[in-house]
DNA sequence: CTACCGGTTGGAGCGCACTCCAGGTCAAGA
DNA sequence: TCTTGACCTGGAGTGCGCTCCAACCGGTAG
């Protein structure tokens, strides 16, 4: 497989892949008798994997050390599972929060289709929903200020 | 209130909200007798909310283009609400291919358990994981390769 | 009065993750 | 043989999202 097949399996560009490469993400592949990077098909299975931990947002940093431990081959096991568990962790986190905006916005939605259909609606709610709760209360006002006027 | 103390409740830096401010995505607050910014305290629940739509995967462009929306009032509505429609979907996929990581990091972990545990596994299955059943087949192996030593 | 603290501005710098480009080599097809 | 096109290298450039800095100002405590 040639840098331009593999790109095309990859759904990376192969700017991408040499720079990939470079860094130290993915190894370095044999090369034919033109010096042209020649990859053995196995190499997919590891940039799936690369673009997941990247997509599920582990960074630049933390995949590199994943990778070079991943080339130390079975003595990294432990703390290859280690950093697993850590982004395991980082993911279902993430997931919460996101179904929690998910709430949020379905909220939100609602209430701009219901003000679109010309339903008086309390506008102290924007931006509350299910996150804070009610109207500002009037205590805590701002003090100090010199001309309160010009509300945005 | 004054900038260091919505730093403060915000989580924001003074930096990063002048920055906001700059850009457009925050409203320019009144000033003082001596010129320092003074906010009223509703800018908050904006700061969170769009708080969460960066941390939910909503890049700056959009949270520019939702923020000048905002800033029209009500004849916008139906623009943010279809604003919202999308960041909504993308969320939602985001949590499917968060979910379907966590599985693979659990397949994967409880493997790398296994091999720490000393268990013959198939080595085959690294990086496959509920991705890509099955080792490697044979047929399509690597051809046209000048030397296929040195493996990394 | 002076020191200090927290604010002001414009602009430079940074880390991530690519992306593009110039200028070259090489193999295969017309 | 000539041309085409994919590939090579090193390095510059890009966009995001801050973050830091110098140099300055103004109110308050000692």
């Amino acid at each position: 497989m040639k840098i331009g097949d593999l790109a095309e399996k990859s759904g990376l560009s192969a700017d991408t892949l040499r720079y990939y490469e470079k860094i130290g993400l993915i190894p370095r592949p044999l090369r034919d008798s033109g010096g042209r990077r020649v990859y053995d098909r196995t190499i997919l299975r590891w940039i799936d994997f690369l673009d997941r931990l990247k997509s599920t947002g582990m960074g630049i940093r933390d995949r590199l050390r994943y990778a070079e431990l991943r080339s130390q081959g079975a003595a990294s096991l432990s703390e290859r599972r280690v950093m697993l568990e850590g982004h395991r962790d980082k993911v279902a986190g993430d997931i919460s929060r996101l179904t929690e905006m998910l709430d949020v916005l379905d909220d939100k939605i609602d209430l701009y289709k219901r003000m679109e259909a010309g339903e008086t609606v309390d506008p102290a709610f924007e931006n509350c929903a299910r996150t804070e709760h009610g109207a500002p209360s009037s205590k805590d006002r701002p003090a100090n200020v010199e001309s309160p006027s010009e509300r945005t």
